[in-house]
DNA sequence: ATAATTATGTTGCGAAATGTGATTTTTATT
DNA sequence: AATAAAAATCACATTTCGCAACATAATTAT
């Protein structure tokens, strides 16, 4: 059985290899015809090309060609679909985290939206702020929550307040504890984001408040999106809903953060 | 050789779900036409890429193409219902006030929705500053809006923000024009409001900006409501959707203050 | 040099994706 | 309400893809 072939040396393959990295890189996504034709050989060579890589984890293999991991940008309505379970889970841990009478802020994100549903069930008394209107449309709803929204330009994409607005708003607040969004982590144990101004927010919102968690589904584990949060190894830990990898626990536990991952 | 490698390549599947659902996150629609056209497709294929989309509950079919799977609970949609011609008149008259790149102010209310709807319908480029939620979420989809909420406390009647807060977050605006909401008009032309802090709220409003109207529809008549909004007289007009009885008319003209009923 | 190993090409077939056209349903218009 | 236009649906044809077995060329090891 030919299981992974731990040579390193091979000659040829790995020029395609490199460029059909670059491509999905670049692109997102790159298919089986355009490669084959561009490197003239045989779309069988190119399909085992990309199952190699498949195999390292290096891409995803779909129907014609091969996609980056996280190829689209996913709009608001399908990332709250995806891993609802593990959200929920994601949002019982937060809620206890809170104590009755705490001042907590919210990110925007689907997976925050799931700690204010688990934060509202609690029946604890709070004050929750946040930069999300789906967020603060829900919590406003709720009895034993005052919602404050945070004030500035509403972003499209994230439908939540972003820029430099909200870190001045945020700091008329003492807020107990913070729960972050974020796009991915890198094997290193850094939190990272998908644009500039969303990883700037994020790590000076970690200066500025007591405590912050990251909460993080299991399935951004591995996924790389551009933006590295600079200082997200000074948040307090890391939420999500499933034991990862062994390595990443000892990362984590050098930079003294915690890796929560299931009920206390 | 290789002579096989001739084949033009179609847009990989994934790929087009992708971009479909970054289409329905951002604009809220997407026609199976326009897409079809875009990937050079065929209809059917976009067809069965939203019946797939739609089975995993991304988004909603509906005929000619698919719509942004709506969660937002109906909260002021129902009341948005009411008298909706009247409001949709009221918010076109509104639209018909404002000019390419102005700053505008929308109070909260399903009136103030719908003159978010008339402009947003008016591709005049506009940055609009709300305390309503409900506009906020709506206002963001738009491409030719730049929309901005005004932090604060959310009230959960109006699902809007109120108290000090905003009028604090106001004066870092110059506003063009601002619309705003009302619970009914006295005989004696002032406008009224349900609450002591509604009342002071749109009294500041009006002292701030440049100009200021209110916008009401016919219902609100004769309507009393607790409150009077002490310098109400000093907007610049109330915009309704038919013409009142006569005695309003000539109070209005003591005033200078304008009453629109009709469409310019 | 020869054998063993690896990389690539070729072919056939079942599966999946897409296209096409006829028919029905929905929507819009008068 | 009647009609026309647009879109959805369905069945079937066509194309493309994936996979596996095997053949051939290139590379490496002995």
């Amino acid at each position: 059985m030919s299981e992974s072939n731990s040579q390193v040396s091979r000659t040829l393959a790995p020029r395609r290899h490199g460029e059909i990295l670059r491509r999905i890189a670049s692109d997102g996504s790159a298919s089986i015809a355009d490669l084959a034709a561009f490197f003239d050989v045989s779309r069988e060579t190119i399909r085992r090309d990309l199952k190699y890589l498949a195999d390292k984890g290096q891409l995803e293999l779909i129907h014609g060609g091969a996609v980056r991991f996280d190829t689209l940008e996913p709009g608001l309505s399908e990332r709250s679909r995806e891993n609802a379970e593990g959200k929920d889970a994601i949002g019982e841990i937060a809620a206890g985290l809170v104590g009755e009478g705490m001042v907590v802020f919210l990110d925007s994100g689907t997976t925050t939206l799931a700690v204010a549903h688990a934060l509202a069930a609690s029946r604890l008394n709070l004050t929750i702020c946040t930069s999300s209107l789906a967020i603060a449309l829900f919590l406003c709803h709720q009895p034993n929550i005052r919602t404050h929204i945070l004030g500035g330009e509403v972003d499209r994409q994230d439908e939540a307040t972003v820029g430099m607005d909200v870190l001045h708003a945020v700091d008329r607040f003492q807020i107990d504890v913070a729960f972050l969004g974020g796009g991915g982590i890198s094997p290193d144990g850094d939190v990272t984001d998908f644009t500039t101004s969303g990883s700037l927010l994020r790590s000076q919102m970690i200066s500025k408040v007591q405590t912050a968690y990251f909460v993080l589904d299991s399935s951004k584990f591995g996924r790389l999106t551009p933006m590295k949060i600079a200082n997200s190894r000074n948040a307090a830990g890391v939420i999500t809903d499933k034991k990862p990898k062994g390595e990443l626990l000892d990362v984590f536990a050098d930079k003294g953060m915690r890796l929560l991952f299931e009920k206390p």
